[in-house]
DNA sequence: AGCCAAAGCTAAGGGGCTTAGCTTTTTGGG
DNA sequence: CCCAAAAAGCTAAGCCCCTTAGCTTTGGCT
């Protein structure tokens, strides 16, 4: 028996590829094992088990989702930059709609996932540093954001929205609609 | 062996109980047949399976939902109407957290689904009859209303917020930035 | 060359869903 | 009132999945 070569990242990124083939529900560690060329109980040589698979596998799409982010930011501040990442949230999403189902909505809870999660807020409030908020001021506007970013793309990928017409429009008001103002201007 | 008098209802009802406790992982035929004090193959005399049974929960909490909707809207108009819908929609999901992680965010695509998730949808559209909207006006309308209702109240239920600090102030703010504008105003 | 840790394997147990086929209860028509 | 048929249960059994236990092989390092 030839060994396999496999690794803890090949684990993962085969989970990805089988995640986007049949969402979440198509993640089994047979199947995986199968993908990989490898039998099932062999995985536990780099995988603990099916928990810290997923864990795993949140912990990649949230790095994936920061290099995504960070890219759109670069050179960019204000509004602009704000705007870049709403779409760039928007864009992930829709290229990798079933991973994105699986990413956990409370990184900073789980010890594991919680400097992945940090690292994409870090990168969410440099989006807003030309906006010189107070940290209240901030915390409120990195919330705004995301709601409208998980709210939007978790219901486009889902299917959530019946004909996909004007929905670049719906998404760009509901962007201008929880955009923050500078220090100078009224509100927030 | 006495007869159970199970049925259908009784069967989902039984079957939300166990979200309520465990989430959508607690939910198994062998549980749901403990919890009803039945064998797990007797429950195939009530329901086609462990798939229909998830669709089944999914229009009974499409309809529980309409249910409070409509008592929360009734009696109301305009802001005042918008406002205390989509306060009723972040408490249901509160009060039950778990039901609505395993309410289905396309209910129309899906035939058995149609007709509850159009009820929900009209009581919607009757909160913005007072604003004249026309039909696609009201169609984006309706569309950021439950980007930011789902997009709150999933992030809140899932613990996808840092601190509870400040969370009233936030959904309000979010509320005011979708609201609509009344026909002679300006904006969409 | 030889040792040993890492990476594989097979076997087996436990739990879940589902089907098949049988028994008992209930119901409703004659 | 009786009995036939439908409805509601049951047990047995098959399949798939995850996981643990214990063995074998590979490959790197001395």
């Amino acid at each position: 028996m030839p060994r396999a070569g496999l690794s803890t990242r090949a684990v993962v990124s085969a989970a990805l590829d089988l995640i986007d083939e049949g969402g979440v529900e198509g993640l089994t560690l047979a199947a995986l094992a199968q993908k990989v060329g490898v039998a099932a109980p062999s995985l536990y040589k780099h995988v603990a088990g099916l928990g810290e698979l997923r864990t795993l596998i949140g912990a990649r799409v949230l790095e994936d989702m920061t290099d995504r982010f960070t890219a759109a930011v670069l050179g960019r501040s204000g509004d602009d930059a704000v705007i870049a990442l709403m779409h760039a949230y928007r864009d992930y999403v829709l290229d990798h709609p079933r991973r994105y189902a699986v990413m956990p909505l409370d990184p900073l809870h789980e010890p594991a996932l919680a400097d992945a999660g940090g690292r994409l807020i870090g990168v969410v409030l440099a989006a807003l540093r030309d906006y010189a908020l107070t940290e209240s001021q901030a915390v409120q506007a990195v919330r705004r954001l995301r709601v409208v970013a998980h709210g939007f793309a978790s219901l486009e990928a889902n299917g959530g929205f019946g004909l996909p017409e004007d929905l670049d429009e719906t998404y760009a008001q509901l962007i201008t609609a929880v955009l923050p103002k500078k220090a100078g201007e009224l509100d927030v």
